[in-house]
Order: C-alpha cells, then structure tokens, then sequence
DNA sequence: CTCTTATATTAGAATTATTCTAATATAGGG
DNA sequence: CCCTATATTAGAATAATTCTAATATAAGAG
C-alpha cells in the first residue's frame, strides 16, 4: 500500500481515500471485475461512495496505463490491474475469465493488404472454453 | 435471394418480409454492422419495424450458426455474416473494423494449467491499430 | 383457397451499463 | 492553516438491449 502512494504521488492524480480504496481492491486482483463488483465492495468502507467516483478513477487508471480494460464479455467492460500483455480464456458457460501468459507477438502476423491499410498498434487473443466447473454442471444435465 | 429463402425453409425459422430483409442486408456484408445499422437500413423499406424484431432475429440467426457475434467494441454488438473462423483489427481511433483471414489455430496454444481448467472451443485475435484515413487525421494534427 | 395456430411483429415500457451535471468537499502545495 | 484545482457525490441523462402483452401473419393442413 505504501507502494501505491508512492507510485502515484508524482503521477498528478491525487490520492483519495476512496480512490486508495479502489486500488488495494485492484491490486493483485486476478478476477476481472467489472465497475459494478468494485464499486460493491468499495462501498463497504465508504457507503457514500458513487459510480461516477469509480468510473472516473478506472479511466485515470486506464489513462495513466496502469489498469487495462478488456472488452470480451458483451454486457460489461472488465478491467485488470495486470498490464504486462497477456490474454485471456473466458468460460463461455458463466463468464468466468482466467488469465493466459503466453507472447503469441511474433506469430500473430498480419497479411500485407491488411498492414497496407492499418497501423498495428497491439493485439489481443479471446480463447473460448469451459471451465471445469460448467463442464461438470453440463456433465449432470445428461 | 433464392439461396437465402430455400436455406432457411427448413430451419424452422419463418421467413418474414422483414426477416428477409434483415438477411439481404447482412448477405456478403463486410462493414461488422451494429443493430442499429441494421434497423436504420431495413426501416426504409419497413418503417414500422422495431428493434425487437431486430435483435430478435439477430439472435435466432446466431443460434442458428449463421451469424457471428463480434465483442470488440465496448459499446455496442457488432455482428458478421461470414461464420468461417477468422480474426479483426480495429481502428483504435474511429472504430472501423477490418477482416483478418488468416488461420492461427496452430500456433495460438495454451499451456497445460490452462488446459487443466478449461476445455477450449475456439479463440478469437482483436488486433488493434491505426486505419490510413485516421494515421491522415492525426499526422494533420501537428 | 381458406382455416388454424404456432410463431413473429410491434410500440412502448423496462432494464442495465455508463456518462453527465452541478453543487459540495478536500488533497496537498504554498 | 489557506487556497484552489481537482475529486466526490446524488441523482438525472443517455444509450444499448431486453421485455411485455397485444396484434398480425407464415405456412402447413384440410
């Protein structure tokens, strides 16, 4: 903790408790939350706080490229503390989203038509699967 | 349009005026169109039709495997005809999408913890960039 | 060709995620 | 300890998608 306000002490973003509130919860955070899930457990300590509180504070995050937003589940943006490149597998079943740390970089090349049209600036690979959890719930449904 | 009648005689899914048109509008469409593209065009030919008839039949279609879900864009579906397995990139400034027919099935692995969790069913490479008409803008803005 | 009914369409309301607003509060440098 | 630029807040606004329940119709049966 220590650590985050020293990290951010410079960065210009000023350190709110609500907001060192949002980044012990995403520090470490493997799950993939979504604004909602943040904003809940959040409020536990500060019931005040407010939606736009933790909007705004995701998109400084994302801002100051230490928070990515990962666009795989249709309904909600999820958001991962974890900003080295990686990719993820999501259980197509519920959702759930598990990380892969694999650089795919060198092998994912793009056709020159493409490069013709477009400037690459990144990549990202959405596997599909199901987790072990709604495999065994299909299994039972037989 | 003969092809798209008789494909879907069968199917159990009644071929409606709008249903048709919807279909003709998707039928070779490369432009990844959101739900609102397509009830703006078909609302031409069919101004009482409603967005329930759309996303309805977007839905039946996608269960039918005729029709791809695309989750690229955090604030709206977008949807693509072409159900050959293939990949995008995405204008990172304007949202434009572009096809990537190029099969990396064989090289996008997954380490066995992963593979220990989840029994993967496809994957799906969103590759950011820059298109030439947004790379123009921005050289402009110097 | 007409009847029948299961299925589709419709207008509009409901829901849900996200963004906006404008009034109030406060972090943190001076 | 002040000052002020920046952050927080409640609640409204917006936008995509889904729901509802009344009405219409595709298409198979006769």
């Amino acid at each position: 903790m220590e650590n985050i306000i020293s990290k951010y002490k410079d960065k210009g973003i000023r350190l709110t408790p609500q907001r060192i509130a949002i980044l012990k919860f995403l520090e470490g955070n493997t799950d993939h939350p979504a604004a909602e899930d943040i904003y809940r457990k959040v409020r536990r300590r500060y019931p005040t706080i407010s939606f736009a509180t933790v909007y705004n504070t995701l998109q400084t995050l994302t801002e100051k490229g230490d928070l990515l937003e990962i666009t795989i589940d249709p309904t909600r943006r999820h958001y991962d503390p974890n900003t080295t490149p990686h990719h993820h597998i999501v259980c197509t079943d519920c959702n759930e989203i598990m990380d892969v740390f694999v650089d795919y970089s060198d092998v994912l090349t793009l056709p020159s038509h493409v490069l013709r049209e477009f400037k690459p600036v990144g990549n990202h690979v959405d596997f599909y699967g199901v987790c072990r959890k709604c495999q065994k719930k299909k299994g039972g449904e037989n």
